[in-house]
Parts: structure tokens; sequence; C-alpha cells
RNA sequence: GCAGUCAUAGUAUAGCCUGGUUAGUAUUCGGGGUUUCCAACCCUGUGACGCGGGUUCGAAUCCCGCUGACUGCACCA
């Protein structure tokens, strides 16, 4: 389906929509997730834990957002995560300053250098406003990070722009405690905040967003020592070489060169596994290499995750080979020490990151998900029973004859088990028809017969099909249809 | 951030140009009835002019500002 069904289908549903929305002056690139979505969400950070996690034995940890200045410092971000940008003081237009020169005078200034040599450039070479020739007034850095003020002197913080920098802060400590050997994973789930000029599409950019990383902690002369790449090395990937999109096994894509070792081929093909779980339509995606300006600035390899929808390619995932750039800049900073061991080497670990972007994911799924069944004239959201926000709808053919008695009992059966939905009004076809627009995957229905006999029907979301089955075997049937894979 | 288009119930829309009724319709949703296995039907009810200001006797309608959404550009760790 289409981005504007599955917004549709948000709203009216209560998956996400827009944040303090019954005031005027809400800011654009903030969204809340409703009732349906946190059910989806969970469940999909469940499947997260499982695939990943602790199928890798990584270490979680839950990180605070606000982080000191320090961090930033020594991470970059305050000296790269920022713009330079010139303001015209006639018309207001801003530029970027480094774009604009280059455009105009064909000099490339990096943009991280000194505002002063932009402010030189544009003086020498007599740059003005290409809309209303106006002056320029002097360079400024726009800062992507949200800065706050900490107690009575207000003394400088930021909320974190990405998750990862608490676990490599943590990464000494943790390392001694958990008894680490690398390789060693850790992993955060949280929100990070930027302060984004444009957001838009409601999950696809937003200024305040959830990640799920996974910083792989490893030691830079063993990338190619990976017992445990027997488990994926047969796992097909898709990989996206010049202009086209090729299939290969992640050995053959290591044999050929085409990812740099075993090391960052068994995560990729980690990563491709929990995706096809997700139902997302692997066959629109693509792992894609960043070519060198693509990357940021601490990446030295990069791939993409991405996923075609129907607004374009889309980003799912950034897995970015750091190296040793936070560490060691963290250990300069910090002056603490953060080599360790490896059996009888002391190395300083380099990092492979796993950035997911958990909204957009979120929304791949149900956009790849969602399906008009026009035979039958219904919206179906077909996501796997394991990520649907209700398990089991229950309802009651009828509400007399001690149907809806019969049916309550059912639901306080399993209510405590499955996410279920008691539902006893209007029309059975209505209700049937509510709960597919939901994704669940499942409908008990009480009938007549069950006083008789003890047995309910059991529809299915995808085909419609029923069957009967006795009410004691309801728990084990639901559990096993719903469970992770 | 720039440009264009737009903003009316949960959702989708009419009305605006040409200011003046109880803001209409469809669907959804709540209550009741009837029927019973796929959005049927009947009765009934709740529910909206994004925010702020101006013009006017009177503003959903005209004007200004703000905010947001969509599309394109730019940006995107």
């Amino acid at each position: 389906m289409n981005y504007e069904s599955v917004m549709k289908l948000a709203l009216e549903r209560a998956f996400y929509f827009p944040s303090c929305e019954v005031y005027g002056d809400a800011q654009a690139g903030f969204w809340e997730y409703g009732p349906t979505g946190v059910s989806v969400k969970n469940k999909f950070l469940e499947l997260w834990r499982r695939e990943l996690v602790r199928r890798d034995r990584m270490l979680e940890i839950d990180g605070s957002q606000i982080m000191s200045k320090s961090v930033f410092e020594a991470s970059g971000h305050l000296g790269n995560f920022a713009d330079p940008i010139i303001k015209c003081k006639k018309c207001g237009l801003t530029f970027r300053a480094d774009k604009l020169i280059a455009e105009i005078t064909n000099v490339e200034i990096p943009e991280s250098a000194d505002l002063e040599d932009f402010d030189k450039m544009i003086q020498e070479k007599n740059i003005v406003c290409t809309k209303c020739k106006g002056e320029f007034d002097s360079a400024k850095k726009f800062n992507m990070m949200f800065r706050v003020g900490i107690g009575p002197e207000d003394e400088e913080a930021y909320l974190r722009p990405e998750t990862c920098q608490s676990i490599f802060v943590d990464f000494p400590r943790l390392f001694k405690t958990m008894r680490g050997k690398l390789p060693l994973g850790i992993a955060q789930v949280g929100k990070s905040f930027r302060n984004e000029i444009a957001p838009r599409q409601s999950l696809l950019r937003l200024r305040e967003f959830y990640q799920a990383e996974i910083e792989v902690f490893c030691n830079p002369g063993k990338l190619n020592e990976l017992d445990k790449f027997s488990e994926i090395e047969n796992t097909t990937i898709r990989i996206q070489i010049s202009d086209e999109i090729q299939v290969m096994t992640c050995k053959e894509a290591v044999d050929k060169g085409v990812i740099p070792n075993k090391f960052v081929a068994y995560y990729l093909g980690l990563l491709t596994e929990f995706y096809e779980k997700t139902g997302i339509d692997m066959s629109k995606s693509r792992f894609r290499k960043l070519g060198e300006k693509e990357k940021a600035f601490y990446a030295d390899v990069a791939f993409d995750f991405e996923v075609n929808t129907t607004i374009g390619w889309l980003e799912l995932v950034a897995c970015n080979y750091r190296t040793d750039y936070d560490l060691s800049s963290h250990a300069k900073k910090s002056k603490e020490k953060f080599e360790v061991m490896d059996n009888d080497e002391k190395v300083l670990p380099h990092v492979f990151e796993i950035s997911m972007g958990i909204d957009r994911s979120l929304y791949t799924i149900l956009e790849h998900s969602l399906k008009e069944d026009k035979e039958n004239e219904r919206m179906v959201l077909s996501i796997k029973p394991y990520l649907a926000p209700t398990h089991v709808g229950v309802l009651s053919l009828v509400k007399k004859d001690g149907l809806s008695e019969k049916t309550d009992e059912i639901y306080r059966l399993i209510r405590t088990k499955f996410d279920s939905f008691l539902d006893h009004s209007g029309a059975i076809g209505r209700r049937y028809r509510r709960l597919d627009e939901i994704g669940a995957p499942f409908a008990i229905t009480v009938d007549h017969q069950t006083k008789e006999d003890n047995t309910v029907t059991i529809r299915r979301r995808d085909d419609m099909a029923q069957n009967r089955v006795n009410i004691s075997e309801l728990e084990s049937i639901l559990a096993r249809e719903t469970a992770y894979p």
C-alpha cells in the first residue's frame, strides 16, 4: 500500500499521530505512538532482541538521553555535526556557506573549516544574496544537536543525537564487570534527538526518534577469524554493486571482496535474517555501500540497509565500521584507558555499528503489510502474528442466549496471555473487518453450538477460513500460532 | 530553510469566489432494536470551521501574522 493509506490507517486506528495536536504551536517532527503502534513497536523490539542481542550474546544497556558537553566534544558532534550557514541581512534568506561558495566560485571549502574562512571568501569574491543581491551577515554554525541547560547555572549539555555515545563511554566498565571478551556487542534502544531543518513525512524524518543501536567491539587484526561466520555463510544477501542489485551468499560476498571481511559480512547476514522475520518484502531491499562523500565523518566503511517503499528508497539501518575513532577520542579527552586484553594482546578495539531506525522500520512493516482485498472489500494488515498489535479478537456471534457471558469467560481465560480484544457489538462481519484492519491474525467466535459442546470457531485473518476447536485447546493453538519464529 | 498548493467531526469531503439559516454529506464511533458467520437494515445520540489578530452590524468565507501538512529544491550522521 502507499504512504497515504498507511497514514490514514495510522490516524484512524491510533498507530501514530502528531504530537501536541490540540495546540496551534505544535512543532513539526514530533509524533506519538498510540496503543496499536506501541504494541507493534514492543513486539518489533522483542524480535530484535531475540534475533540480534540474544543470538549474539550482546549486552543491552539503557543510557541517559542528556549527556555532557565533553562527550560531544570528544565524539566530534560539536564540531562536525553542524553546518556553516550565512544569512542575508536584507531578505533573511539562509544559505549553506560552503555550498554557495562552491557554486559561485568553484572553490571547495570543507564544511568543518573555520568560520572566518567563509567570511573571508565571501568578502574577497564579493558574494551576495542570489535572490535580492543583499549583503551577508558573518557565517554561523547551525548545530543539529539540541542544547539543554542543566541546573540553576544553566550548564551546557546536549540531548544525544545518536544513542551509541553512551555505549562508548560505558565500554570500559561494561567490559570489566561483564567479563567481556572480544568481539563484544553492546546494544541499546532509546530516543535520539536531532534538530532537523525540515522534518517531513511523519515517522520518516523526526526530530525525536527511536534508534536500536548495536556497537560490536572487535580486534581489528582478527576480522577474518570468526568461527560463528559459518552460521550465516549461506545466508543470501542483496547487495548493490554499481547500479545493480546482486544476490549472493555472505560467503560469496567475502570471497569476491564485495564485503571487506567475515566480521562485517556476519552482521549483515544477521541483519538480513532479522528483517526477513519482520515481514518486510526483502525482494525490495538492498545493502548499499556508501561512497566517500556520503559516509558519516566517523565511518571507514559504511553499508546502508535500504528498502524500497512507495515514496522511494528508505534507509532503515546504517552499518558503519567506525574503526577506533570513538574509543580513541574518548580515551584522549577523558584520559581513561579504553584498551582491553584480547587473549595475550592489548588492543584498542575497533567498532562496527548497526544503527537501526525503529520508526522507519515500523513504517515500512506497515506499508509492506497493508493490503487491499478487493474481492472481500476490506483492508487487511497482513502483519506477522508475533508482531500484530492484537493477537486475537474474542467475539460473541450474538449477545443474547447467554453467549455474551460465555464469551466474557473465554476472554478472561486468555487475556493475560495474549493481546486480546473483546467485542460484542454490531454485525459480526463488521467486527471481523475491524480486526483485519489492525492486523489481528485470529478471531474467536462464540456461537450457539459453544453452549452444547464447548467449541468455538477460530477465523484466520488472511484467508478468512474458519475451523472449530475445543475451548481447552485455545491456549496451546494461540501460543503456537503467535510465537516468535 | 526557500517556493508552490492547502488546512472544516476519528476519517474523507461540500460550503469560501459573491460575508448573513440550526455548517451539509458519506463513513466511523456510542446506545437501543432486529437478523446472524463476513462492512445488511431500522431508531437514536456524540462529534468539526488549525491558532492569533484585523476589517465588518455580522467572518468557515475577505486581509495580516503564526503553526502544521503535501509537492519540488536544499539538507539528511
